[in-house]
DNA sequence: CGCCCTTTTGACGAGCTTCAATTCTGGTGG
DNA sequence: CCACCAGAATTGAAGCTCGTCAAAAGGGCG
C-alpha cells in the first residue's frame, strides 16, 4: 500500500487542493480511507430527520442531497462529488436536514473527526465554505436564470469542482447525472431539459454522448454567463 | 441600564431560545450590544468579494443577502431577521460570497468572537445550522413550488422565525418587505407577486395592510403545504 | 436477444412575464 | 391641516417559456 497514495485518489486530491495538508493530516486520512466501503447506486447515506452519526467523506462516485414534497415532487438540493464532505456540522445532537443518496456506485469512508490535524481542519472549513457558496449559487440559478442559463451555469460549476479533484480536463468530464436528475436539480422537467440540451448541441455549446460531457470553448461560455469562480477566501485558490 | 435586558430585546430573545445562555454569555452579549450602531435602509453590511472583518449580530430591523447577475437581475438569497448572525464563518481569510443590505432601518453590533462562552458558542452553532436549513428550504421553494406555494411557505417561515424572537404572535407580524422584495426573493416578478397576494386575500388566507401581515388559520395553511418546522437538532426546540 | 431505463418527439395548455398605465399610501413641507 | 410627491401597489392585454400528456425510439446490461 503506497504511503502517499498515488497521484490518483480524487478525494485526496481535492482536499490537498483546499489546504496544504501535512503528514499528520495525510496519515489520518489514509487510515480513514482504509476503512472505506462501497455503495450501490440509490443507496442512502443520510436520511432527513434522522440523527447524524458523523461526517462521511465521499471518495468515488456522485451523490445528491435531496428533499421530497409531500405530493412526490423532488428537489435535488445539490450534487456531491469525490472529496466532498457529507453531514459535517457542529450543532448539538445534529439531525440531517436533507436526505443524501448515491447517484452512482460510490465509495465512502468516515471523515476523521477526532484529533483532527489542524491542516485537515483547515481543509474541512474550506470545504464547508465552498458548499455554502454552491448553495447560494444554486439559489440564484433557480430564482433568476432561464433554463438554458441554469444548465450552462451548472455544467461550468461541475466542471470546476471536478477539475479540483482531477476528474475533469480540457472542458470535458464523465457526466453521471441523467437528464431527469438535471431536471430535479434545476427546477425543470425532464422533457424541457432534453430540449434545452438539444438546443445547446445545435449551438455547438456542448457534446454529450456515452456518458461524457464536453463543453466547447469554456471561456466563451463563462463570459456569456458572467461566470465568476467561487471565491470565499483571500488565500484560495492558492498560488504556490 | 437593566442587567438582564428587559423581556424585550428580540435578538437576545432569539439567542436565548437557541441555547441556554449562562451569565457569562449574557455578559459578553450585553457588552457587544452596548456597542451597537444604527443603520439606514439600503445600507451595506457586507460586500460580495470583500474580506469579512468579523461577524455581525442583527439586533433590530430586517436585512437581505443578495446577489446580482451581470445584466441587473437580482436574486435575494434570504432574509435576515433580528438575532441572526451575519458573516459568521471559519475559513481562513474569509471573503463574503454575497452582499448583505439592510432592508429597513436597523441596529447591529459586532458579534462577540473572542473568548466566546461555551453556551454562546452553542447558540452560534445552532444559528448556523438553522441558516443552512433555511437555505435548503429556499432552494426547494424556488425549484419545485408554484408561486402561490412559495409565498405561503415563505410567510410561514418568516412567522416561525420572527416568533422565536418574540416578533410574531397570533398568526401576525410586521412585514418589512415590499412586494418587489418578495419577487426578487421568490424568483417572480412584482406584478405576479401582487396577483398571487390578491388571490390569497380572496381565498381568505391572509390579510396584509398597513405593514402588518396576518395569516389566517396557521394550522390549515401548514398542512395544506405539508409544512414541517426546521429540525436540525434532536435537542431543539428545547422543551423545558 | 430482450428488457428496462433513458432519451427523444409532438401537440397543446397553463403559469408567469412584459410593458405600460393608473391608483393608492405614507411621509414631507408649506 | 392639507397639498404634494415618490415609492408601492394594482390593473389589463398580449406573448413566451416551460409544463403536461402520451407515445416512440434508442441504448446499455444481464
Amino acid at each position: 500500500m503506497p504511503k502517499h497514495p498515488e497521484p490518483a485518489d480524487p478525494a485526496l486530491r481535492r482536499l490537498r487542493a483546499l489546504a496544504d495538508l501535512d503528514a499528520a493530516a495525510l496519515a489520518v486520512l489514509e487510515a480513514a480511507i482504509a476503512r472505506s466501503r462501497c455503495l450501490a447506486p440509490h443507496q442512502e447515506i443520510l436520511a432527513e430527520r434522522e440523527r447524524i452519526a458523523g461526517a462521511t467523506l465521499l471518495l468515488e462516485g456522485w451523490a445528491i442531497r435531496t428533499r421530497m414534497l409531500p405530493d412526490g415532487r423532488r428537489q435535488i438540493l445539490n450534487i456531491l462529488l469525490p472529496g466532498d464532505l457529507i453531514g459535517h456540522c457542529h450543532q448539538d445532537a445534529p439531525v440531517a436536514s436533507s436526505t443524501v443518496l448515491t447517484l452512482t456506485r460510490a465509495r465512502v469512508c468516515p471523515a476523521p473527526d477526532r484529533l483532527v490535524p489542524p491542516t485537515l481542519e483547515q481543509a474541512y472549513r474550506m470545504s464547508v465554505a465552498l458548499d455554502e457558496a454552491h448553495d447560494l449559487r444554486q439559489i440564484t440559478r433557480l430564482g433568476r436564470m432561464t433554463a438554458h442559463e441554469r444548465m450552462l451555469d451548472l455544467f461550468l460549476e461541475l466542471y470546476d469542482r471536478l477539475a479540483l479533484a482531477g476528474l475533469a480536463q480540457h472542458g470535458s468530464f464523465a457526466m453521471a447525472a441523467t437528464q431527469e436528475v438535471l431536471a430535479d436539480l434545476l427546477g425543470l422537467t425532464a422533457v424541457h431539459v432534453n430540449r434545452v440540451i438539444q438546443q445547446m448541441r445545435r449551438l455547438g455549446e456542448i457534446d454529450w454522448s456515452r456518458g461524457r460531457l464536453e463543453l466547447h470553448d469554456l471561456a466563451a461560455q463563462r463570459d456569456l454567463l458572467g461566470w465568476q469562480p467561487v471565491y470565499v477566501s483571500a488565500r484560495w485558490p492558492r498560488r504556490d
